[in-house]
DNA sequence: CCTAGCAAACCAACTAGTTGGTATGGCACT
DNA sequence: AGTGCCATACCAACTAGTTGGTTTGCTAGG
């Protein structure tokens, strides 16, 4: 079989997804990539002109992947109901599934891990991760406006904050898992955030 | 005037703190410290034996003011009502004022900076961080017992993962508020939950 | 069908620069 | 005279990136 070169592309960008996780970008060194793939120098800056670019790669991959996430149980939500809140707490409840099978604590968010080390990156860098927390705040918000132009709010609340707490709760029980070594943080935060927008929502008995 | 190497110790601890959250730990090096501070190499390994040391003296600085502005901001709450659901809410009002007057986004928590290179440090150091987490989720979690104690909770709930979530509320919105550059999204989100345990306890209609 | 040519994939050895850390010595104050 | 504080000069180890070359397998012409 023909060597393939897009896969060896791959096995890089996992290796260095889990190094960054848990060195940091600074402290993942090129040797310790080639040494997990088995590779040499030479094929890795075939692959990848400099470190950099496969920062950015990487970037781009996590993005990629984290937007086809978050469609894909949008959709699934869609399906299961018609009605905004209902499709909104559906798709919490589907986040806690996703996190509640872990055994170990969530490696973590590759936005976290940049945003701890921001100076290293380039604008270019720096404004796909912005991208992308505003894309989920632009995605969430417009379900929450829907909710919203139905149902009467306990309190006056608006949706763009709203949207942001999703984000916020799933960065904050990332760190906190990790820091107490508990896998089932994130889930548990999740239906904490549930349980909010129920509340938030629900009829004056 | 005699140099003083405490102050000199301080700035040092100032200036590496500055540099650990945005350039993380492994890309601040010692030299960058070095020129903010306007030392040199002798006077830097004078107060620190290596920059592990440093890393060290680092965290339980943070950790312990950390620490005094959780017992500072309790004694302020528990001095202007003696309800513990109202000592919460105001506790967490408290933080949304602290952070409220930011202008520029919040620039990071050194746990979390420490957690996403997590195997840079020794076992001494991740038990340190862990400690405070637990320690946060101790201490809350009494009051929230108090609170459940006396009040009927809308949703089943227990107090530790209730307790959990006001740090991750923290960590979490200090990334985000970071990635989109926004100082406000720390007390929008405090805010947030503030709300969440006010529905959560407030009595039916 | 066979093979010469070629490009993608990969390797081993090197280089220039940076890193944390050290050895030594001077100066100010007690 | 001694000690805490700091400067200068230096080093060994490590870093990203380069160079020149080899292997692999596809493909076009005979």
């Amino acid at each position: 079989m023909r060597k393939d070169g897009a896969v060896t592309r791959e096995r890089i960008l996992d290796a260095a997804q889990d190094l960054v996780l848990d060195r940091g970008y600074v402290g993942m060194t090129v040797e310790h990539v080639l040494h997990r793939v088995g590779i040499t120098k030479g094929a890795f800056f075939h692959h990848f002109k400099t470190k950099d670019d496969l920062a950015k790669a990487l970037l781009r991959r996590f993005a990629d992947r984290d937007a086809q996430v978050y469609s894909e149980t949008r959709e699934r939500a869609e399906k299961l109901s018609d009605d905004p809140l209902q499709q909104m707490l559906i798709f919490i409840r589907l986040f806690e599934d996703m996190f509640g099978e872990l055994k170990e604590p969530y490696p973590g968010c590759l936005f976290a891990s940049y945003l701890y080390e921001l100076q290293q990156f380039d604008d270019e860098t720096r404004g796909l991760i912005r991208d992308s927390f505003i894309k989920w705040r632009e995605l969430l918000k417009e379900k929450f406006e829907a909710i919203l132009r139905k149902y009467p709010a306990q309190t006056k609340v608006d949706a763009a904050s709203l949207a942001d707490a999703f984000t916020v709760v799933l960065e904050g029980a990332f760190i906190t898992g990790k820091a107490m070594n508990e896998p089932e943080v994130v889930s548990e935060q999740l239906r904490h955030f549930r349980n909010y927008v129920e509340l938030l929502f629900r009829k004056n008995s």
